[in-house]
DNA sequence: GCTCCCCTTGAAAACGATTTTCAATTTATT
DNA sequence: AATAAATTGAAAATCGTTTTCAAGGGGAGC
């Protein structure tokens, strides 16, 4: 999916619940869209300020927010006290693997593991909606 | 591993810390040995006020996090925002099916599904530490 | 373009889980 | 019992996030 196809989508969104697309909002999805994966609310408010300083904390959530309603992007958790945020523009899933000491973040995509699961929630009568695998540990650089 | 052998084990990394032994932390072990797995700070705090109305909040956080720090409790995060524990007691490693609708808590363990995390991760040059699998969707008798 | 209704915004306050502070108490050692 | 150090409970502080609210802005209909 590409990026103009991303922003259609999310206008298509905006109309089709009633809300408005407005200067803020198209902002922070440019940015979003520019910026890297995994990005915190933090992490693209800062990115936000210099060229926008006016744009409130406030805005950068509910929009995120929005963003991840929409389906546009994704939230993940990795167990550091901040919501992350990754634009599903392009990705097919995909878990991950966390260096505990430099904060690197790999993506991969197992997929016997993806049909292992399946089969686990198969047999205790589960309907999977989502998952996570986080695999935490040293990358090759932080390794002892 | 039984829970007198945890106890000990608990009493001999106390010392091994330089820490004492207290009334509170002997009583609070005893309930948390006691009570169901997955419980919140919260969760346990509710259960020892009615019989030790004097333990403070604080005494049942703190406590919690030793028992994860001493191996003897692991600590899990689900995503509702509440940090639980559960007793190493006994357990195996095992991963968790979630419904998201009566919050029903599965566990399972799946070696196929481990050692192709081992595998992936040595494709990355990547040493696991810890990890965490979990499946969110609907149990049987929340399925629609 | 103008009007009106409703949505959105930014700043500040509120939130909820967790952590810290601090004075009083308890523990373990002498 | 005396001492030093760790622990406790209550309250305040922290931190990420969410809500509140008054002021501002979007856009459908004129
Ligand atoms: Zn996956
Ligand atoms: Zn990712
Ligand atoms: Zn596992
Ligand atoms: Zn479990």
């Amino acid at each position: 999916m590409s990026k103009a196809k991303t922003k259609t989508d999310f206008q298509a969104f905006l109309q089709k619940q009633g809300l408005k697309s407005t200067r803020q909002r198209e902002i922070i999805l440019d940015e979003f869209l520019k910026g890297g994966a995994h990005l915190s609310t933090e992490d693209l408010y800062l990115k936000l300020r210099k060229k926008h300083p006016s744009i409130g904390y406030a805005t950068v959530y509910r929009t995120l927010r929005l963003f991840a309603e929409c389906g546009i992007a994704e939230a993940r958790d990795f167990g550091d006290g901040q919501t992350r945020y990754e634009s599903s523009d392009l990705l097919e899933h995909h878990d991950h693997l966390i260096c505990t000491v430099c904060g690197q973040i790999i993506e991969f995509e197992e997929p016997q593991i993806e049909k292992l699961q399946e089969k686990v929630a198969r047999a205790h009568g589960f309907k999977i909606v989502r998952h996570r695998l986080e695999i935490y540990g040293q990358c090759p650089r932080c390794k002892p």
